[in-house]
RNA sequence: GGGCGGUUAGCUCAGUGGUAGAGCACUACGUUGACAUCGUAGGGGUCACAAGUUCGAACCUUGUACCGCCCA
């Protein structure tokens, strides 16, 4: 006997584990099937499991088990993403814990080695996550970014290092100096995407530059409504910054080349407070007459924009800033004319040092509140710096344009399609792609440089060596390359690549990938571009774009917010297969899904429901027939519930062929609670119950088949539940026959009895209508009443007199008859042609029964109106398509015929 | 400023040309040995607004308002 109620905390890693141990996660490797292949978004190897991964990797199983049960040849890589900046901070933050020494006095080697000590220590802690979420990856196959430590020769190693030199060598990477998102923390370059621009409160400081060498000019003055009243001679410019300690490395102040304003002062000079230096006042369209003062203060060297006024004027950058963004000291600070009271402060220190030497030069002229964007770094969360530096970069613009062109032409698609535009937003305005950071965990840059300078990019030191010729001292670059750079590799070298592998010929190009849009930028365009670059392929042909997942009130979830709510908190609430089947009745395309726990609690029923039935069927010995032959099944409601079935299969197997998962979801609840719980199963317990052998045998064998054939279909979903009934309906069946995540999946063969249909569909309507009408009238719930058929069809009444006990359980009838006239004292009950009575005048107010009728007559009129009128119009019966026509017509038929039986009841009425 | 999206029942959301739906919440009643993590019945909506296209619009077009998100 099964128990109660499913218990997931028992049994979920009980079937996990039966399930790895049996190897059932890892490909067919039958080469006469189709291969199917999905490569999981590595998360990053510091992360722990949060309700964007449930949701994304929940999918992604819902696919992989659903394809594998179609008999494809399915492998579903797994792996994590080694993370260079989060790792590093990880474990530098460990070692002050510690009190151990900082990374830079224990040195380079010593420091990466206790990265891997870390990583395999408590490194992808969410691998284990994943799997309470029921992943069903080929673990045996986990990759890393970093590769495998113990072998120099592995090819994630080998992988990164030949995209590098070969790009190279095409004149896609190249070094240059630019200026990049500088994060001082980390003392690292790092890409425009892990920049995160953020609105904080700050202020313009609006600073008087006095003019050079005696030239004035007259201003205009405004009045407070904004005229211009009038003008004041000046012998100051005015600009306003956010960030006035820039100053020091200003190269010139720029005006609007049309700014009637300033436009004799175009040629003159500033002579820049506290450093002394003078510095020219040029036109420029960058300047924004509408802005401010109009005049803006240019310091190439820290704004980006101002690098591109700077250039076009020929200035030279000043640099101000060191690594950690303090004022720069020595020869740098000689030639901006840094005063010594300046050098070495930090950049908040210097920038009230500043502002207060321009106050006491009277040179402040305001101070102005606003709201400012400040770029943060997404790790570090303290504010970039554009900052001039040597970097390696990949040109993206190149790369980008096969990429585009493979969205373009279909060969990937969008799913929802809507997010090509985005992906084309981005790919278009690409800018250099900067993969060169300060770091020491990451894959080493594979450049070497001489004494003279020259760079010389190889595979190996030797080659470099080879390549700048003996005897030259060779250096190797320091840094290390972006994260991204080598997952945009991941759908190639976890499977072998650069080597030939069975794997790359078999899985690549993969099936699809799943991520939510926020990591299209990041990884999804990447990869897209070093498929096609490397593999002369589209990794995929389907971009799957998922929600994000939102807390209840539509909030991104963030630690920060203290909104999070913990996935693995819910699987051990409700259990896994409750989450799981959340997230996808949630995932329709294009939204966002706000999680509450009261959605979860509802799925965890739902589950217990499924469960219920079963332990149900397990009651009346329906077993598990394996096979069923459908054309041998006699009984109305077995025949039903085969069509129903059949639907339901048809539905569930479209929505996951189409990326919709949620209607798949839908239909399977619908079918198991609405159709199979709420009225298969009460429609058969007089079958289970009878003296009928025949039926008997025959309900048992249908309730089985129909319930394991829903095991399969729902198993994608919830395959803990559904694994674990598999093996308690027919204790021994997963060890001779698989188990179920490996049985395969309902054919969908289409079966569909419409006569069952309309025979079952008219005993759920007259068990309805009769329900319903008691309940409107107030009948008690426990009394038992008489129904009489009037006048009805033989049809009709050998369909009452088949599902007679039926009728009568349900309905709570004391007695079925049959008549010709209406009986005396009856309440009338209409279920299509049918008109019956039922006696419960005894129970009933005739006011409250009258009342009812006309309500429903009224409505009836309305309709019937409503519809005819539709259907005199010549131009609807003339235009409209002739289905929906005749639709229409046999929808005024069906209503005519009610309301005449209405009506009829309502005249058997009025002598009461 | 550019782009994308949203506005449907009290709440959260499906529905994308042919009679407005689900879950939750709510109300009433609970009986039938699968299930109270349940059952039965019920109430509740000018589908943001305006104009247009169409025989027909929640759905297509245009505009307006408000709300999100991404990018600069």
């Amino acid at each position: 006997m099964l128990d109660q109620r499913f218990d997931p905390a028992e049994a979920e890693p009980r079937l996990y584990e039966a399930w790895e141990k049996s190897g059932c996660f890892k490909p067919s490797g039958d080469t006469s099937a189709q291969a199917y292949s999905i490569v999981i978004p590595p998360p990053n190897v510091t992360g722990v499991l949060h309700m964007g991964h449930a949701l994304n990797n929940t999918l992604q199983d819902l696919l992989i088990r659903f394809e594998r049960m179609r008999g494809k040849n399915v492998l579903w890589q797994p792996g994590t993403d080694h993370a260079g900046i989060a790792t590093q901070m990880v474990v530098e933050r460990k070692l002050a814990e510690e009190g151990n020494q900082d990374r830079r006095s224990m040195g380079r080697d010593a420091f990466v080695d206790r990265v891997w000590a870390w990583r395999e220590e408590s490194g992808g802690a969410i691998v284990g996550q994943l799997k309470r979420l029921g992943a069903s990856c080929d673990w045996s196959r986990e990759a890393f970014t970093m590769g495998d430590r113990n072998d120099p020769d592995n090819n994630m190693m080998r992988a990164v290092t030949k995209v590098f030199v070969e790009l190279y060598k095409k004149g896609l990477i190249y070094r240059d100096k630019r200026l990049v998102n500088w994060d001082p923390h980390f003392q690292t370059a790092i890409s425009d995407l892990e920049v995160d621009q953020r609105e904080v409160p700050g202020h313009y400081w609006h600073l008087r530059y006095p003019l050079a060498d005696g030239v004035t000019y007259e201003h205009p003055v405004k009045d407070e409504e904004g005229n211009v009243t009038g003008t004041e001679t000046r012998n100051y410019i005015v600009v306003a910054t956010s960030r006035p300690e820039t100053m020091l490395g200003d190269t010139g102040v720029a005006v609007h080349p049309e700014d009637e304003r300033y436009a004799g002062l175009i040629g003159k000079f500033v002579e820049l407070p506290i450093v002394g230096r003078r510095v020219p006042i040029i036109a420029d369209d960058y300047a924004d007459p509408e802005k401010g003062s109009g005049a803006v203060k240019i310091t190439p060297a820290h704004d980006f924009n101002d690098f591109e006024v700077g250039k076009r004027a020929g200035h030279t950058p000043l640099n101000i800033l060191n690594s950690v963004a303090s004022i720069v000291d020595g020869g740098e600070a000689d030639a901006a004319g840094i005063p010594a009271d300046y050098r070495g402060l930090d950049r908040f220190e210097a920038r009230n040092k500043v502002v207060e030497a321009f106050e006491a030069a009277e040179l402040l002229q305001e101070i102005e509140d606003l709201k400012i964007e400040q770029p943060f770094g997404d790790r570090s969360n303290v504010v970039i710096e554009p900052w001039m530096t040597d970097q390696w970069y990949v040109d993206a613009k190149t790369m980008a344009q096969p990429a585009i062109e493979a969205v373009k032409t279909g060969k990937t698609r969008f799913v929802p399609e809507n997010w090509e535009k985005t992906y084309y937003n981005w790919m278009d305005n690409i800018q250099p792609w900067c993969v060169s950071r300060q770091l020491w965990w990451g894959h080493r840059i594979p450049a070497w440089y001489d004494e003279d300078g020259n760079v010389y990019v190889a595979y190996s030191e030797e080659e470099a060596q080879a390549e700048a010729g003996k005897g030259k001292k060779l250096v190797r670059d320091e840094d290390v390359l972006d994260t991204w750079f080598s997952s945009a590799l991941w759908p190639f070298t976890t499977m072998g690549w650069p080597d030939k592998t069975p794997e790359l010929e078999t899985f690549y190009p993969t099936a699809t990938v799943i991520t939510a849009f926020d990591i299209i930028f990041f990884w999804v365009a990447r990869m897209m571009m070093m498929g096609l670059e490397f593999m002369g392929e589209v990794p995929f042909p389907d971009i799957y774009i998922h929600a994000l997942v939102l807390d209840e009130k539509g909030q991104k979830m963030s630690k920060s917010k203290g909104n999070a709510m913990d996935p693995l908190e819910l699987v051990d609430a409700y259990g896994a297969d409750a989450l799981r089947f959340t997230m996808t009745a949630m995932a329709a395309q294009g939204r966002n899904i706000r999680l509450s726990k009261q959605r979860v609690e509802g799925y965890r029923n739902f589950s217990t429901k499924l469960w219920n039935a079963a332990r149900f069927a397990e009651m009346n010995e329906c077993g598990a027939p394996g096979e069923m032959d459908y054309a041998a099944v006699k009984s109305p409601v077995n025949r039903w519930i085969l069509s129903e079935l059949s639907k339901c299969a048809a539905d569930v197997t479209r929505g996951l062929e189409d990326y919709r998962f949620n209607e798949a979801s839908d239909a399977l609840y619908k079918f198991i609670w609405n159709t199979l719980c709420d009225w298969y199963l009460e429609l058969i317990k007089p079958l289970l119950a009878g003296m009928d052998d025949t039926d008997k045998q025959e309900t048992r064998a249908v309730c089985g088949y129909v319930l394991d054939e829903t095991l399969k279909l729902l198993h994608p979903f919830m395959p803990f539940v559904t694994e674990e009934l598999w093996e308690r309906r027919s204790p021994g069946r997963a060890a001779s026959k698989g188990f179920l995540m490996s049985q395969s999946w309902p054919s969908g063969e289409p079966f569909t009895d419409e006569a069952a249909t309309a025979e079952i569909d008219w005993v759920i309507d007259m068990i309805t209508e009769i329900r319903s009408l008691r309940n409107d009238l107030g009948v008690p719930a426990g009394s038992r009443v008489p129904l009489t058929l009037v006048n009805a069809t033989s049809e009709i009444e050998q369909r009452a007199m088949r599902h007679e006990d039926v009728l009568k359980r349900l309905a709570r009838l004391e007695e079925i008859s049959m008549t010709e006239t209406s009986p005396e004292g009856a309440v009338s009950v209409v279920v299509g042609e049918t008109m019956s009575a039922l006696s419960i005048a005894d129970f009933v107010d005739i006011e409250e029964v009258r009342k009812r009728l006309d309500k429903e007559l009224g409505q009836l009129d309305k309709d019937i109106t409503s519809t005819e009128k539709k259907l005199s119009n010549e131009n609807f019966v003339s235009r409209a398509p002739e289905e929906i026509v005749e639709e229409n017509r046999e929808r005024v038929r069906d209503w005519t015929a009610r309301r005449e039986k209405l009506q009829a009841a309502r005249k058997g009425l009025e002598g009461l």
